[in-house]
DNA sequence: GGAACAGTTGAATCCTTTT
DNA sequence: TAAAAGGATTCAACTGTTC
């Protein structure tokens, strides 16, 4: 493909790290590791990745010397037949740890062939695995000749950039509520990409591995938010260029091919990004801002003196002017009594005390809700 | 536990190789790298292992009502490192091959925290993988905190001696029978090991990690013969020997703790094997899978943003990307929005929200439909 | 006797911010 | 940096009790 605003060539290997500027919504020609290793280090928010899995897997457990690898000792911590793959495996992950945030993760997803490789890496380079989720085909390929399962899932590996770098995006309650209102599980039902969605040029398939829109938007919308960068270091025919697009997030494509690159650019192109309402991005609880329960008392939702029940009436405590209970000689915050009365260890004092009114018991959380609504 | 006729202690570090008889349907007591290494070469014809899993947990993990989870914190499962845990790995899987005919295959089963080490260690010791397959439990343990998705499945490798050595036992036909007429997958539909079932001393569980008889079943249903001789390493409480009694095959266990062979030898000795009419599979009814809203907007098959209407056009809601509803400033599930927009108490959504089409309106449960035909 | 309800439990790498 | 505090968080299956 010609050169074009919306595609860029490589930078060249000699290119200084970290010197060229993210390329937004933009696909980039070369080699993952070279251009990955040319990007700002802790630029992007997540890495979707669907690597090669083509590997030599005929040949003998040998070293590098050729020597063959015979003892339990030393079989560990060599090369094998799989050390090209592996060389490869390592140098991309690498690559995309620098580029990825403290507070990012990746995606890998691959098949029996290559995903204990790329799990063994990704745990050796000292990323943290989060989950390993299964992409359940509902329409597998069966296996023709009858000699083993058939083989009707591939296995996606979600991990953070360590273990005590926390802060990843998790959008639990949008995957609760895309589940009808129970947790996302670890395994996911959805078809292979076919049917219109598969990309064609001229009548034969234009990616062989393409994947279905289904499993992007799933991914983005449980690991992103609104304008995060998403990188893809093997882009092929843009899938996550095209949901995330739609879905209001940004991207990095990496590609190699040119026939790839120009399938992708039309497809995207051609993909709208979704209206603001329809793409709802509901704050989680966690993140929202803290409001200290002495507010309420300060505004007058709550008087001073006024008693507070659980739901069903079996404890009471009395509210302090500084916003403190008191209960059966117990102070402190509404957490802490909360959690005395009972002998619990914990408590929710938000969800836990009520107040009375018109004989109905109200608990003390929607005067937070309103408080909450004012600031937006 | 004092020795018995069917407890054998393990034999001496010194003891030649193959020297000590098959110990055909006994438990030995020992460490199973050293009671393999002393077993006959090439003599079984399948092994189960289920090794310990490397979890590495931290705190204790309360419930939200704070009540504790009793997790694994075994010292048979804690390793110093991932070297340590790999190195354990080499030894036992070298052993295991030894033992294992030509034509033999194994079985190992884990979760993330170790099968991409189990995966790449069968790999490099030039195992074949045949298939992974992944258990997928019905009633899994959710994630109490809302930091990841339910971790809902465990995963099998099913791998033959080499990839030059075939002739391994697949029973392809008996498989498919189990599976109503079509082949079966690479993931299985099982539930976890509990009530009855499940082992106890006294009221506590016998084994942090017991697994379901079904799974055994399964694995020993497709993978071995009438007669063929079965090996667990990793015995515990005697699971893979208790059905391949029931099965009419053969095992040898391995098993360091004398509690668990207790339980183990009582176990099996209740066993009756089933005579071969009983051994036809009884299938199980499978109830209408349960399809999620927000996979019809994941699929494309409804738009977010698109307007739903009831059949009388009388409500309208737009639909948001996280599957959830939007209309006069209620939002929520397609039941909740459908229920307050009436003032209703409740509502079934799939049949009261309509998309147009053509100027016709189609209730939103033929989309559902369309999913549940797809998964059979 | 059976329905309804309350209680328990499972291979889990399960929090974040302020003081 | 360690300790304290705020406050967010669960599903299916089985067991046992009550009405």
């Amino acid at each position: 493909m010609a050169n074009s605003d919306k595609v860029k060539k490589a930078a060249p290997k000699t290119a200084k790290a970290g010197t060229i500027k993210l390329p937004l919504n933009k696909i980039v020609q070369g080699d993952c590791i070279e251009v990955m290793n040319s990007l700002p280090e802790k630029s992007v928010d997540v890495i979707f990745a669907d690597p090669p899995y083509n590997m030599q897997l005929k040949d003998t457990l040998t070293r590098p010397d050729n020597s063959k690898v015979d003892g339990v000792h030393d079989a560990w911590d060599q090369f094998s037949s799989f050390g090209a793959y592996d060389h490869f495996t390592y140098e991309w992950l690498t690559a995309a740890r620098r580029v990825l945030k403290d507070t990012g993760s990746i995606w890998v997803i691959g098949s029996y062939h290559n995903i204990f490789r790329v799990g063994n890496a990704l745990q050796n380079l000292d990323y943290w695995i989060l989950n390993d989720i299964i992409w359940r085909k509902s329409n597998p390929m069966p296996n023709f000749r009858g000699t083993r399962f058939t083989n009707a899932h591939e296995t996606l590996i979600w991990a953070g950039k360590s273990a005590d770098k926390s802060g990843y995006t998790f959008n639990y309650d949008a995957m609760k509520a895309m589940n009808d209102d129970t947790q996302m599980r670890s395994d996911w039902v959805l078809p292979i990409c076919a049917g219109k969605e598969r990309l064609k040029v001229g009548d034969k398939k234009a990616h062989a591995t393409q994947k279905p829109e289904a499993l992007l938007y799933r991914v983005l919308m449980a690991s992103t938010k609104p304008g995060d960068v998403i990188l893809d270091p093997f882009f092929g025919t843009g899938t996550t260029g095209a949901v995330a697009k739609k879905l209001g997030r940004n991207f990095v494509g990496i590609e190699r091919e040119t026939d790839y690159i120009k399938v992708a650019q039309e497809r995207i192109t051609a993909v709208k990004k979704l209206d603001d309402e329809a793409l709802g991005y509901t704050l989680s609880k966690k993140a929202q801002p803290r409001v200290p329960f002495g507010n309420l008392v300060e505004r007058g939702m709550i008087t001073p003196g006024e008693t507070l029940y659980d739901s069903n009436k079996r404890y009471a405590a009395r509210v302090r002017t500084d916003g403190t209970l008191i209960a059966e000689e117990v102070k402190g915050s509404i957490h802490q009594v909360g959690a005395r009365v009972q002998g619990q260890p914990a408590c929710n004092g938000w969800t836990f005390w009520h107040v009375e009114k018109k004989g109905e018991l109200l608990p003390i959380d929607v005067f937070r809700q309103e408080i909450r609504a004012e600031m937006h």
